[in-house]
DNA sequence: ATCCAGATGA
DNA sequence: TCATCAGGAT
């Protein structure tokens, strides 16, 4: 263990102590609660998150009583939260928990690429912070804390991984983790360190997307939107997404009509 | 417009 | 690799 990151760990943990958030995830260790807490908090800050979880929790307390739930019920807790097909995907990751492997959720995290919704980040995620387990885990905060730390302009995946795990403090993982997401988070920002993240913008971001979402709002509201895609096209978003862009879907009675 | 404890399909 | 994802706040 080198002397440099050494002193890169003794910075954070110092900043942690100060400074460590208090957050509803880290006041369990129940892998499901985890694995929640983790999926809604794709791209979306911890703020906004935190409502959601405690209501969500108070609804389905266990992975078996989420995989009994249905996608309607699933939509509606989620709406306003964003990205709802994280929504559909949990609720089919929870089935699959419950029905392959016994509703033991570390598990299943073990072998993620059977559970949709859950990649790489939020399976090692959940390992860390429900399990303590020693694996380095890479999201947006730590790769900018890594890049600006070690001065690294364009490092792959494989390299962030790799560095990560050589910062990994044994048997603190999940303290290392939670520190890492606060110093991350509260002191070296992305507008403070000039370090753009990876997700990019689509070329569509901007009004098209929020009326859309907006009408799509008003139906689920009023239970009128179809908990699948319309004429079970897959790819209703996009065509949505292009159809109002070109003035090709019309309105009436609170339903969309989408030529086909 | 950018960013947000990303994942997915092409 | 890249845009897209039934977003939303600043």
């Amino acid at each position: 263990m080198s002397t440099a990151i050494r002193k890169f760990q003794e910075k954070i943990f110092a900043f942690y102590r100060r400074q460590g958030r208090d957050l509803p995830w880290r006041r369990t260790t129940d892998p499901y609660r985890i694995l929640v807490s983790e999926i809604m908090l794709q791209q979306t800050q911890v703020e906004r998150v935190i409502p959601f979880y405690e209501r969500w929790l108070e609804r389905w307390d266990s992975v078996d009583a989420l995989a009994g739930a249905s996608l309607q019920e699933v939509l509606e807790q989620w709406m306003g939260l964003g990205y709802n097909n994280r929504a559909m995907r949990l609720l089919e990751t929870a089935k699959r928990i419950t029905a392959d492997y016994a509703g033991d959720v570390l598990a299943a995290c073990r072998e993620y690429r059977n559970l949709p919704g859950v990649g790489e980040y939020t399976s090692r995620a959940v390992r860390i912070f429900a399990a303590n387990e020693n694996l380095a885990a890479v999201d947006t905060n730590i790769r900018r804390i890594l890049m600006a730390e070690f001065s690294l302009q364009n490092p792959s995946t494989a390299d962030l991984r790799q560095l990560a795990e050589r910062c990994l403090p044994i048997g603190r993982s999940r303290d290392w983790h939670n520190a890492l997401m606060d110093y991350g988070a509260l002191h070296l920002t992305a507008a403070k360190s000039g370090i753009s993240p990876v997700s990019r913008q689509g070329k569509f971001a901007g009004s098209v997307r929020q009326l859309r979402a907006e009408i799509l709002r008003e139906l689920l509201q009023k239970g009128q939107l179809p908990c699948q895609y319309f004429e079970g096209d897959e790819r209703f978003p996009a065509a949505l997404r292009g159809l109002l862009r070109e003035g090709l879907c019309r309105r009436e009675d609170n339903m969309l009509f989408i030529p086909k």
